[in-house]
RNA sequence: GCACUCGUAGCUCAGCUGGAUAGAGCGCUGCCCUCCGAAGGCAGAGGUCACAGGUUCGAAUCCUGUCGAGUGCGCCA
């Protein structure tokens, strides 16, 4: 399925080439001037410069070729030698009829579909999701959802932060801290294989002795601790290298830790909309690590440098000194970098991931850029199909990093639970309170919340820093997400109130000028995909949901359809199901999902 | 010091593969519920697109410089 622009400028590159110009200067694109076009094509001008040709001649050659063309009703040519073209109703009704009938609204697919995985979250054991986390989860979710959306096989993985130091720092702690923890892990150490007690056994008695609450006052505790004293600092290093060793004891008490975090977070994250097919950890990928580094020495790819052992990536013509990757430190230990090689094997022995996206702050671009191409030079990735998709730091209202009116760092559940009380006062005030079962209240101000969250962000592009807002991130009037939702859901509202009155959709004609341009921007859609995926930029996405739901107001306000006479109200009852479907996919791809009722 | 990113309305941001009158939202001033959900719609005020050069018939968009802001620059992740 083609889209209008698509066909048009099809239809202008034959016109184009009939009149001996360049067809890939033919392109037609909406019209910025709607009271002119419903499109445009400027290709004349820059033909003509090439030909160095007249532009306006140029143009009216090619407009009398497009003008006999039955889809347009006007094609005009204005100013210097812009192509301005009109659609025709019965062109705008046929194009409305087959999206009506797509159910993809009108979503184009990759021609050539890819393996492609998203890394994006990064959530830790033990550490509090913060605000700064809701980027990387919003932002990745959605790439993510594009990508799948448009037809590649596409994995998401929470590269889960479950190893090194902060381990061994719960573990010293915990074990301080509970002697039943410790005489459990003795016994089960002291028996070796033989131990009377199975592993289930033992985990069952960990999950009594451990709650998540019990990590979440301990950890920060601990790495304040580890800051000052010297001596707690090297035991909790000792207890990180018997975990890695792989000492018993240690790594039940580390399973349990990650087992009791990451179902904390896979809730969390979930009533978010956000769900990862992956929580590969750095874990995952300690065992490639040792063979890794012993094949980069046999290849000669690392060397010696100031007592820790490098792959230098630097390159010819480099405009700038790009840094070595640090794989293995004085210390003789692995270090960040040589998690993210090692975890590309990893992806390549699983996967083979054709392209592998990184949605990871932007101030990390140096550090990838080095990890890429000591990918690349190992041969564990093939050329360009590793990009990281950089975004802006979270400032506050004062240009600097956010932080609460108390000086801290703002927890995600916090912001959550901030906008889901605003959410509540809406609904009071709406009067929907009573109408709705306790469960339904809730999760309907939990939806309106995250709409709020997710689309306050998604709005903006990635790659700018950006203020965070409360009082934006939480607004529900104008270009929010709750605008969206309520578009939404004033059109299920109609559907329901029509299948009441046994009123059945019909064949689509667009007649009213509210139509024509709801249509037009209906029939973008496609495009807008495309540019979101080939941009890695939900924010296209976003601003076309926020375009649909305007233009479908502004319909709704000046077209009735119930009470339109019985053929008119047939086409704009299905005009008004192809506006949700088409808003729900878009919404969807950003995480978003809408209420029956709000 | 070197490098990267960014400076667009009072505020928060789109637009940046060069094209006509630079767009939204918030806030501000008015108007619209006897009609399908007013979390809505309509109208209005508000801009030398940081500044200075350059390329071009044409620049917010491309190039150079200046000023301002942010970020990064091997043994944390």
């Amino acid at each position: 399925m083609t889209d209008l622009r698509w066909a048009l400028g099809e239809a202008a590159g034959a016109a184009f080439v009939a009149e001996g110009l360049p067809a890939d200067l033919a392109r037609v694109d909406a019209s910025d001037r709607d009271d002119l076009a419903d499109f445009q094509c400027n290709g004349a001008l820059a033909a003509a410069k090439v030909l160095k040709r007249n532009p306006r001649d140029v143009a009216l050659g090619v407009a009398r070729r497009l003008n006999g063309n039955p889809a347009l009703a006007s094609v005009e040519v204005a100013g210097p030698g812009f192509i301005n073209l009109r659609v025709s109703e019965a062109c705008l009704s046929d194009r409305a009829n087959a999206l009506a009938a797509d159910p993809r609204a009108g979503a184009g697919k990759v021609a050539a579909p890819r393996r492609v995985l998203v890394d994006y979250g990064g959530p830790n054991v033990a550490k509090e999701m913060i605000v700064s986390h809701l980027r990387a989860s919003i932002i990745g979710e959605s790439i993510k959802r594009l990508h799948r959306f448009a037809g590649d096989e596409t994995l998401g993985d929470a590269h889960f932060g479950d190893w090194g130091f902060q381990m061994g720092l719960l573990i010293l702690a915990v074990s301080q801290e509970k002697p039943a923890v410790a005489e459990v892990l003795a016994r089960i150490e002291g028996a070796q294989g033989q131990s009377p007690e199975s592993t289930e056994a033992v985990r069952e008695q960990l999950t009594r002795l451990v709650t998540l609450d019990d990590l979440d006052r301990l950890y920060p505790a601990a790495a304040a601790r580890a800051k000052i004293d010297a001596q707690y600092r090297d035991q909790a290093r000792k207890a990180t290298a018997e975990l890695q060793a792989g000492r018993l004891g240690h790594r039940l008490l580390w399973r349990h830790f990650s087992d009791i975090t990451r179902r904390a977070l896979e809730r969390d994250f979930h009533a978010l909309g956000v769900d990862f097919d992956l929580w590969r950890g750095e874990s995952d990928v300690d065992p490639l690590i040792a063979p890794m580094i012993a094949e980069l020495e046999a290849r000669g790819l690392l060397v010696d440098d100031e007592g820790a052992r490098i792959v230098r990536v630097d390159r010819q013509g480099d405009r700038r000194a790009v840094p070595p990757l640090l794989v293995v430190s004085s210390e003789g230990s692995a270090m960040y970098g040589t998690t993210d090689l090692a975890t590309i094997l990893d992806r390549r022995g699983f996967f083979d991931p054709e392209l592998v996206l990184y949605v990871v702050d932007q101030r990390q671009a140096d550090h990838f850029e080095t990890v890429f191409r000591a990918a690349y030079l190992a041969g564990y990735a093939n050329a360009g199909s590793l990009e990281h998709v950089g975004f802006g730091t979270m400032n506050g209202s004062d240009g600097k990093p956010f932080k609460t009116r108390e000086g801290g760092v703002l927890k995600l559940r916090d912001l959550i639970d901030m906008a889901m009380s605003r959410a509540r006062e809406r609904l009071r005030e709406a009067g929907l309170g009573g109408e709705l079962s306790p469960e339904m209240f809730e999760d309907t101000a939990l939806g309106v919340a995250v709409a709020a969250l997710k689309f306050a962000d998604l709005a903006n592009f990635r790659g700018t820093s950006y203020v965070f807002d409360l009082e934006r991130f939480s607004g529900f009037e104008g270009k929010t997400g709750p605008y969206l939702l309520y578009q939404a859901v004033r059109v299920k509202s109609l559907l329901r109130k029509a299948a009441d009155e046994a009123l059945q959709p019909g064949g689509i004609a667009i007649r009213a000028p509210e139509e024509r341009q709801l249509l037009l921007v209906l029939d973008a859609f496609c495009r807008a995909l495309s540019e979101a995926y080939s941009r890695s930029a939900p924010n296209v996405v976003a601003e076309h949901a926020y375009r649909l739901a305007q233009s479908f107001a502004k319909f709704y306000a000046a077209c009735p359809i119930l009470a339109a006479p019985a053929g008119v109200a047939s086409s704009r009852l299905s005009l008004a199901a192809l506006t949700l479907k088409q808003l729900e996919l878009a919404l969807d791809i950003l995480g978003i999902a809408a209420p029956e009722k709000m």
